[in-house]
DNA sequence: CGGAAATATTGACACTGTCAATATGGGTAA
DNA sequence: TTACCCATATTGACAGTGTCAATATTTCCG
């Protein structure tokens, strides 16, 4: 049998996280509700129930395939004979890019009181998209950072960096004419030793 | 008449603002509703439409309020005589002691669908604080940043890192043992020319 | 004093998440 | 095939939510 119609439905768990992204992005987090996306998807109003427990599940879940495309968006052109700096180049450019694409799921990402923060495959993704801005810091100058850093001062510089600028940009607070222009990648030499690039 | 006595109730307004501020930090934002707060105060549940209209009424004078008590943080200190680069150290630590003090609302601070985000008032104390950053940002031995900088670099890079920083400490992120002791300090060095500090 | 305006209450409505009880269908062992 | 079990889905109900219109109450001010 085919393994997208094993159920009743088909893969009702997959409906329900696309129709959830589709009204998250759409309304906002606001305009998301268990009972629009049975709605959306033509099931009963406590259908998800079975899937995902309660809201906190479903977000949970559609934030945990949000930090696994962020590690795509990061990783995407890893493949190729590029250098080291222009792969470090293209993961921040990706991580901003992901944010950029998906705002509001990229909020509800870093949300504290909607998620089920223990949730074992969600922590799985977490650590997978750290682990490569780790590397990213170690590919920097930095005479801090490096992957077998004890201090972790240029993990924790990295993370909060390009965090806080994906954040502040796609909340729409870098909007004063001498910084519309700008990139990730235009303030990073201000982190990098004396901004030798 | 006493004004703080001068309607019906008294100064309901303030009342709905620490009421709604008491129970954001104690049960999370899912926890506060308008209803919770009329009864706290003690009126009927449809009070607060006469002073804020709406629930993202209600939140954005909270949040106004928090981005008033951030500036106090940062500048708690300013009148003593300390030099520029203790003002500039005092204003980061005040900036993350707040979200340290407050992470339900600092939080609610940066979230884009639940405020008013055209709100006068708000952008005010909103630009209040970006002001303070922009200093501390033309404080940094950096050779872009200064307060006539018309690149915009050193502000977007400071006002991301303090942000990224201080949302990611809320959220439990930085909690790998190489991580557990750092403070906004020992990872600013790392921003400024190679380190020199 | 008396009307006007600000402030607060009441009652209603649609919407939400959640739960218990029930129904439906597929998988599997006999 | 048949009969059963269990995963899956539906139904109906409930408390809680924000918001609104209509009404009531208090304060302000000419």
């Amino acid at each position: 049998m085919d393994a997208a119609r094993k159920y009743h439905h088909g893969n009702l768990k997959e409906a329900f996280l696309k129709a959830a992204r589709d009204l998250l992005e759409r309304d906002g987090l606001g305009g998301l509700s268990l009972r629009k996306c049975a709605e959306k998807v033509g099931v009963s109003h406590a259908a998800p129930k079975n899937h995902f427990g309660n809201i906190a599940g479903l977000l949970t879940a559609m934030v945990t395939t949000g930090y696994a495309e962020l590690a795509v968006m990061m990783t995407a052109d890893a493949n190729t004979n590029a250098d080291r700096k222009r792969r470090r180049d293209q993961a921040l450019l990706g991580y901003v890019a992901f944010a950029q694409a998906n705002p509001a799921l990229y909020d509800l990402m870093f949300s504290r009181d909607r998620l089920v923060q223990d949730d074992p495959d969600l922590l799985q993704q977490v650590r997978a998209c750290f682990v490569i801005l780790a590397d990213c810091s170690a590919e920097l100058g930095w005479h801090h950072g490096s992957l077998g850093d004890k201090t972790g001062k240029g993990q924790v510089a990295m993370w909060s960096l390009v965090h806080g600028y994906a954040q502040l940009v796609t909340a729409g607070r870098f909007k004063k004419d001498n910084m519309k222009g700008l990139s990730i990648l235009d303030i990073l030499p201000i982190i990098e030793q004396g901004g030798q690039n």
